[in-house]
DNA sequence: AACTCGGGGCA
DNA sequence: TGCCCAGAGTT
């Protein structure tokens, strides 16, 4: 199968209308604390993320006050999210950075974002997009994956992925699709077995049986 | 490019 | 049990 233009535009059409309501998973009451959130959502689920970050929040919410709790209070806080030595300790350095250089707040610029320790591309484009309503795509392991098969999207880096997909989405779709993408590739177009006989896009997607 | 970090989900 | 993850940093 040929994937051209408009048969990406019909992969997109038909994404669009399976997951209408796309909206992100993680619940949060500020930039800061999306990025929290974010950093501990790394190869762990959104609804365990969104536990611990329900009981860390109402006891620190800010740069300073997570500073002040200290990295060996929150490993404790964050333990169930794996890999919690690692991100305690990038998580209470940003938040020094944050004091330091941008008074407390979250900057409202990737290129910052991307420099704070824990804090990669995919966290960097998820911010931008989720907490500053920037136009961004953030190409996680789903996106990737879903992109690829899909011919949506081609690359082997997530990056030129990245670049691939703001070519072939309206950018007031970005946004939307990343979300889009993400349920499609953990529902349907899983890694191991993807559901290709009751995929709706099976009649668009070149990978489809093979 | 390959490895590490650390848990849980799932067959 | 064993394998796979809604990543980022280091070597």
């Amino acid at each position: 199968m040929r994937v051209t233009k408009a048969v990406k535009a019909e992969q997109l059409r038909i994404l669009r209308s399976l997951y209408p309501n796309a909206r992100p998973a993680l619940t949060f009451q500020s930039p800061f604390e999306l990025l929290i959130a974010v950093i501990l959502s790394a190869q762990c689920t959104d609804a365990r993320v969104n536990v611990v970050t329900g009981r860390l929040f109402p006891k620190a919410n800010t740069p300073a006050a997570i500073a002040v709790l200290g990295q060996a209070e929150l490993e404790k806080e964050i333990h169930d999210c794996g890999f919690f030595r690692m991100k305690a300790k990038h998580i209470i350095e940003t938040c020094h950075i944050l004091l330091d250089e941008y008074d407390g707040e979250v900057p409202a610029d990737f290129e910052a974002l991307q420099k704070l320790p824990g804090v990669g591309r995919k966290t960097a484009n998820v911010v931008m997009s989720v907490a500053f309503h920037m136009p961004a795509i953030a190409v996680d392991t789903h996106v990737f994956r879903v992109a690829n098969r899909l011919r949506l999207a081609v690359g082997t880096t997530p990056l030129e992925v990245e670049k691939g997909l703001q070519k072939v989405i309206p950018r007031e779709d970005w946004s939307d699709a990343h979300h889009w993408l993400i349920l499609h590739g953990r529902q349907v177009c899983k890694a191991r077995k993807p559901l290709c006989d009751t995929c709706a896009l099976a009649q668009v997607c070149p990978s489809s049986g093979a």
